[in-house]
DNA sequence: AAATTAAATCGTAATATTGCAATATATAAT
DNA sequence: ATTATATATTGCAATATTACGATTTAATTT
C-alpha cells in the first residue's frame, strides 16, 4: 500500500497522470510561467526569484527535467533552462484530448 | 518541511497545481474517463470495472469531488456521478492560457 | 593549480498520498 | 422494523513528496 498501483491501468492513462502530477506544484507552475515569459531562464535567477532554497529549486528543475518538460544546457558556470518544444506539444495534444472528450450533453446529475 | 509553501506563490499558481493534483492518478483519470464515455456514471461500476477495492474509488471520487470536477446525486441505493460542467470549463480555460502561454520563439538551448 | 561560482546530490525531518480492511451510514425492499 | 444493498468514513501501514542544510561536482577565473 501507500503504493500507486499503475499495472491496473492503460500506459496512456498513466502517462497523463504522470504529467499532470509533473505539473501539480505551484514551484514547478512558477518556474515553467518564469521560463514561458523570457523563453530563457538561468537556474540561480529562479532561486533569487522564488523564495526557495536552491536544493529545493534543483529538486523541482530535475522534475521537469525528467518528465522532459524543461530541458538544461550549461552555459558556463550556469545552466540555462528552456521548454523542450516536442513535450510542450505532445502536453497541449494529449491534455485538449482529455479534456476536450468531455459533450456536454443532457446532463445525469 | 515536508509542506508546500503556498504562501509564496500567487493564487493562480496555487489553483492551477491543485488542479493538476486533483488530475495526477491514474485512477482518477480512468474514472473521468469512464465518465466521459457514458455521461453517467455509478459509482459501483467503477469498483467493478478498475481493479480497486471500494474505500479507494470512494476516496478518488471524494478527491475529485473536492476539487469540484464531478458531481454526484443520490439515486436510490446509488450515487451517480457526473462531469461538473462550470469546472471542467473553467479547466480548459486555465490549462489552454497555460500551455497556449509558449511561443516556440529562438529557442536559447 | 588554487580559488571562485553555480548547480547537483545527499541525508534527513515533516507531511501527504495511496490502498485497503473494517465499520458506519443511508436508502430501498421485504 | 428488519434485512439487503450501496456508498462513505475510519484507522492504519507503506510509500512518496516537499523542503533545506551540508556537501559534492563541474566549469571559470585568477
Amino acid at each position: 500500500m501507500g503504493l500507486t498501483r499503475t499495472e491496473i491501468f492503460s500506459t496512456e492513462q498513466n502517462q497523463l497522470a504522470t504529467l499532470f502530477k509533473a505539473l501539480a506544484h505551484p514551484a514547478r507552475i512558477a518556474i515553467l510561467q518564469r521560463i514561458l515569459s523570457s523563453n530563457t531562464c538561468i537556474c540561480g535567477d529562479l532561486v533569487d526569484e522564488l523564495g526557495l532554497a536552491q536544493a529545493t529549486i534543483s529538486q523541482h528543475l530535475k522534475e521537469l527535467k525528467n518528465a522532459e518538460i524543461i530541458q538544461g544546457t550549461i552555459e558556463g558556470v550556469s545552466v540555462c533552462y528552456c521548454i523542450n518544444p516536442v513535450t510542450w506539444k505532445s502536453i497541449e495534444t494529449q491534455m485538449s484530448a482529455f479534456l476536450g472528450a468531455y459533450k456536454q450533453e443532457a446532463s445525469c446529475c
